[in-house]
DNA sequence: GTGGTCTAGACCACG
DNA sequence: GTGGTCTAGACCACA
């Protein structure tokens, strides 16, 4: 797997999921765990793009997804900004966390699944190296 | 939200995924669930299609993907059949539970949640009607 | 695997290939290999179909393509016979083979495996107990 | 027969078989020998389907297969590329060889005939021109 | 009647 | 430009 570094931010992009989806999954994932503070800079989308060696377009479409979200703020000939507001960061890790779990507790109520299965399922694969909590 | 039975399957379709996914994922959940029974005859495609009013070959994609998970079965001239094998649907529900929780746990992961995160969540949220796990 | 004997013919039938395909090849082999012999009665056609649960037109169309291959013949009011020349059955079997080895061998090539690594496939899976074949 | 070059793959095409299968098979005996290398670009199911003067989802549908086997993957917006792992291939390859000489022995198996005569048969017609492995 | 293959042509998401 | 989904409708093999 190919692991890039720009600024702060690292990526790692394949060509199995849409493009825009995983640069958005992985700045969000970046705000969500501090590895890029609240108020500082982000790449600007032309710097981006050819880092990873993407269409502008590609890059602007997760940017966008971005600010719609509320993490980060374009500032007029400045450029693009993590939001300062940790709150907007909290309340949209919780709304994502929400959606997250829902889905995937539907996902195991179709295949007749009980909580007590997962559970014995994740202590028996995931059980030891739990972590990368932060609150 | 519209329901069609058709026979003893349930379909509940909409226009936000693909048709084909939404049919073999309800499917794949009555088989797995036991709702259609091992060795059941399945709609023919032509039945199903002209039931959920879409065409043959919508209903065959998802009939094929079944297939080729182990899940159901032809037979020439006669239709499709649930698969006799518990064990094919066991293997099955198994490894796409495994599928499921992996990615699930990749997504917390990339918010910063740990486990305690998830449970407290599914407490509050969830934490009552657990066990039959139907909404 | 449900095994029908009928007569001195035995079955074996699945739903993966064309019915009338599994009787024609199951009945060739047993006249090649003698377990039926030379000028001896077959089933008729509606006790095969009975004894199999098929739709007689199925076994009727095995019939048909036997006949055309020399492998029986109709006695008018009598029923079908195994052909009584030796003769007709070894060429016939003489030109199944070649065909099937010339088959293989297009496959093999296409894979671009040479005689070689044939031979030493088998001999590692099949070497040593031949016809039997049960790992 | 008409014999069809796109890019550095030939294809040769008749009715007697599915039309997708054909493109399936030729694909992949041209990726096992290598004659078009790892990490190629393929042409697009566009590209093909016009070359070839067949609809665009009958290519696709062989692309899809190709890719659910591991021998090339899609990458988004860009095209239809061979895979890079010479691992997958060799696995593929070998799995299918595997599977045709089963097959094939089980062939000669229902005729009775022993793997001398099979070999007796070779040499006498096929004993010169055998070559064309790598490995 | 069943499923399987193929075509023609539309519309969409992604880059 | 790429592939992905869907429709409508034809023709075929099999039982």
């Amino acid at each position: 797997m190919e692991v890039q570094q720009v600024g702060s931010l690292r990526f790692q992009i394949d060509f199995s999921q849409p493009l825009y989806e995983q640069i958005l999954d992985q700045v969000r994932s970046a705000i969500a765990k501090g590895e890029i503070g609240l108020g500082d800079k982000m790449p600007s989308v032309r710097e981006l793009a050819q880092e990873l060696r993407m269409n502008p377009n590609t890059v602007m479409r997760a940017y966008q997804e971005l600010e719609r979200d509320g993490l980060t703020e374009k500032r007029r000939g400045q450029g693009t900004y993590v939001t300062s507001s940790a709150e907007s960061v909290q309340h949209f890790r919780k709304s994502l966390a929400e959606q997250y779990i829902d889905a995937f507790l539907a996902q195991m109520e179709s295949l007749g699944l009980s909580w007590n299965d997962i559970e014995e399922y994740i202590r028996n694969n995931h059980g030891t190296e739990k972590g990368g909590s932060q609150e």
